[in-house]
DNA sequence: AGAACCGCCTGCTTGC
DNA sequence: TGCAAGCAGGCGGTTC
């Protein structure tokens, strides 16, 4: 599942490979994504990342967005047949990028190009007063809102249940009743576990894969994620599962026990 | 207004 | 063995 290391991993790479050359066709394989017609014989000026939304800006003010939501992946090649899962590819001089997305939730628009100035990115312009100011005092359990790409920009599930087990802070803990060092503290852990997981080029517990189709090395960093049962590496208690606003939450009531405020 | 819930999708795992 | 049900979850849209 892309979150902000994986999509960030991504644009690194991208940023070798495309960044000067011209985008010479596109492919559609799923009518579920538009034929952009005027992206043809563009050039690729940057590649920037907003969020988990990968930004390929082209000349004349246009960026091609591209949002991988649940398993979608971009795969560099040089075949021509199609691949299996491929949903759309572009060609340029030297490769081609194929956009595999086998549950095909993954998004491709055009917009026009925008500085990142709106984007609440904990590794840009993240305004931590800003965000205690609107964000922290709400009444929902801190795991849902770190998750709120209103709130903060790239935190996915993997990672939101690893920041609160390092921050020993209980994902049902209700963010109005974290204080201000709790929520530094959060934030702290947030961009010390995102930039290790940039440096391991993402996590690869099932199907994540990087440019280049290789798997990241950020799965043996996790320490409670998937882990249910298993020990705490912490404390030794047993980890456990539930679920919150439909998704799945790892955590150890050990060190992320709950003295007030749950929710 | 704000919080909770739903739908989009398909491959893999689990249970009978 | 085979089939059905359950599960995975980002996020926009809808409902409460």
């Amino acid at each position: 599942m892309p979150e902000l290391p994986e999509v960030e991993t991504l644009c690194r790479q991208l940023r070798l490979r495309t960044v000067g050359d011209k985008i010479l066709a596109a492919r559609v394989f799923d009518d579920k994504i538009n034929d952009f017609k005027e992206i043809r014989q563009r050039p690729v000026t940057a590649i920037r990342r907003r969020g988990k939304t990968i930004l390929l800006d082209l000349d004349r003010g246009r960026s091609l967005a591209i949002h991988l939501r649940m398993t979608g992946r971009l795969l560099w090649h040089n075949s021509r047949a199609k691949l299996p899962h491929s949903r759309w590819r572009l060609r340029f001089a030297t490769g081609n990028i194929d956009l595999i997305d086998p549950r095909r939730f993954a998004t491709v628009k055009i917009e026009e190009t925008v500085c990142c100035q709106d984007t609440l990115d904990l590794f840009s312009n993240f305004d931590m007063s800003a965000f205690l100011a609107k964000q922290a005092p709400r009444k929902v359990c801190v795991k849902i809102l770190l998750m709120d790409p209103q709130a903060v920009a790239g935190i996915g599930n993997i990672y939101a249940s690893e920041i609160l087990h390092r921050a020993g802070i209980s994902p049902l803990r209700l963010s109005s009743t974290l204080g201000k060092k709790e929520w530094k503290n959060i934030f702290r852990f947030a961009r010390l576990i995102l930039k290790k997981a940039i440096e391991k080029r993402g996590t690869s517990i099932s199907d994540w894969r990087d440019l280049d189709g290789l798997p990241g090395e950020n799965q043996h960093e996790l320490r409670v994620y998937g882990k249910e049962g298993q020990n705490c590496p912490n404390c030794g208690l047993f980890i456990q599962k539930i679920k919150q606003g439909g998704r799945s939450t790892y955590f150890c009531a050990g060190c992320q026990g709950i003295s007030r405020g749950r929710c």
